[in-house]
Formats: C-alpha cells, sequence, structure tokens
DNA sequence: ATAGGGGTTCCACCTGCTGGAAGGTCAATG
DNA sequence: CATTGACCTTCCAGCAGGTGGAACCCCTAT
C-alpha cells in the first residue's frame, strides 16, 4: 500500500504519516524505487494513532500505549493509568475553559455592542488590580 | 521600573514580557545601560495582556484588543465581537473536549486495571472500522 | 577585588503538525 | 517515444506562545 491509499484508509493525512514514521511511531518498509510501502500491521498502528489521537493522547501517550498493545505481558492497570492521567487532564481544561467561558460571557452580556465606546469588558481588562504573585520565570 | 518588578508586578514572567516586547505588544524605553524602563502605561498594558490571555483571548486578540482600548472612537460593538468569536472557540472547545471525555471515562470504567493484560481501552483504540472520509492533505 | 543578583542578547526547543519548493516515478495517452 | 498528470520523495520553514539556557554586561555591597 503506497501512502495515499494509507492516507484515505486511515483519514489521516499523508504528511502526518511521514511525520509518524519520522518520530518513530510507524516502521514502513520501502520500495525499490523509495516509496514506502505500508503493511497490514502499518496501517493498523495509523488506524490505532488516528484513534488515540482523536481522544486527545498525546503522541508520547500514544507511544506509550502503541508499546502496551504489542506488549502480551502488559497488564490492563498500565494502560488504564495513561487514559487516567489523561482523562485528568481533561477535567483539568474543561474546568479552566468552563471558568474562561463564565467571565466571559458575563462581560459579554454587559456589553452594549453599539456605537458608542463605553465598553465593560475593556473596562475590566484594564482595571487595576491588587498585586499578583509573581509566576515563576 | 525594571522587568523584573514589572514581571513580579503584572505576575507576568521576565521572559514573556521581552516576548511581548519582541512581538511588538509593549514599548518599553531603554536606559543609557540598556535597561529596559517600564512606564505606568507600559506595566498597565502588561496587565491588560495577562488579564486577557488567563481569557484564553490569542495574542492577534489581545492586540485587537489593546488597539481598540486605546482608541476613543472604538464602538463597543467591535471589542464585544472579539469576545464573541472568542466564546465561541470556547465553547467549541469544550464540547470537544466534553465528547472526549465521554468516550475516554466510558472506557476507563470497563477497564479492570488490574495484572491481567486483556484491556477494552486498547481494545477499542485498536478495534477496526468502516473507512474514513479522508481529511485534505 | 569580588560576589551576588540584577539585566542583556541570541539561539534552540517544546507540540503536532502543515505548507511549499524542487525533484523522481509511474501509468496512460497522443 | 514524448509528454502529461497524479503520484511519490526529501528538506526547510512556519504556526502559537512561550520556555530554557548560554554567554555576557551592570550595579551594589562587602
Amino acid at each position: 500500500m503506497n501512502i495515499g491509499d494509507v492516507a484515505s484508509f486511515s483519514g489521516l493525512p499523508a504528511k502526518t504519516i511521514r511525520y509518524y514514521e519520522d518520530i518513530g511511531l510507524v516502521q514502513p518498509l520501502r520500495k525499490e524505487n523509495g516509496y514506502r510501502t505500508f503493511r497490514e500491521k502499518d496501517v493498523h498502528k495509523l488506524a490505532f494513532l488516528g484513534r488515540a489521537r482523536a481522544l486527545g493522547f498525546t503522541i508520547e501517550d500514544c507511544r506509550s500505549l502503541l508499546k502496551l498493545y504489542a506488549d502480551t505481558d502488559r497488564t490492563s492497570a498500565e494502560v488504564k493509568q495513561i487514559a487516567e492521567e489523561h482523562l485528568k487532564r481533561i477535567d483539568h481544561k474543561v474546568t479552566e475553559l468552563t471558568e474562561m467561558r463564565a467571565t466571559l460571557s458575563h462581560l459579554v452580556e454587559s456589553c452594549a455592542g453599539d456605537h458608542r465606546p463605553d465598553c465593560p469588558i475593556l473596562a475590566d481588562l484594564a482595571k487595576q488590580q491588587t498585586e499578583n504573585s509573581p509566576t515563576k520565570a
């Protein structure tokens, strides 16, 4: 299978597939002419990657998951741990976004959005506040 | 005010402040010795930036917001539009994450997480599926 | 004089691709 | 047999939004 076929089959752009080879996630063979040849298992791996990425796993997570997938001596605990950590990351992000959303939608609602310059959104962004604790540089 | 003072005052790392100067968000003066000197208004701008970034606005949004802030001929409609677009982005992201979360937590729950290798998480990631529509390369 | 805690620049790296240039290959057509 | 067009290849640059580090200067206190 050439990369184009794999791309349409897996839903991943050819560029991404090449990138995945670059970072060592898949190892397709090469034909005489230099073209990549993807075996069943390569295609399967790429589909796996596509699904894992769609669930938001990082590339490093994917690497670990693929390793575990290939390792019949794995324990499901190892897999679950990765998934749970990822779940935590997702929850964290959602919380963050939800807080932003709350503040922002409040501001948006209070803004007339007309021809006048007065704007509570800008006012809020500009308002003086008590000193922040410094973030580590 | 030196950069360190501004950093602890605004809560932004010095590195970030330099970066913001680099991309033209703030224009501190320079002392004879090359040190940056931040005026009231620079510090104010940086605080503004810190708050806008904390609400998730992109740097380009921040640039626009600062411009509007400085422009007394602005209309609140212009500001509101930026905020509303950002709100939409946030909602989109939350939806995305929530869907991931649903799938993922379902998988995590179904996984024993013990010493055995059988794992529904891996099984799901590996499962054969109907052909995807190709993503544009 | 020296030590430390500022500051400066510049360059590389992070994540996860994506775009584009410059070129090789292959199958089909004129 | 030449050419066209759709493939494929590599490599380099760039996106966002910083962050880390090296190598160096500056200022104050001891």
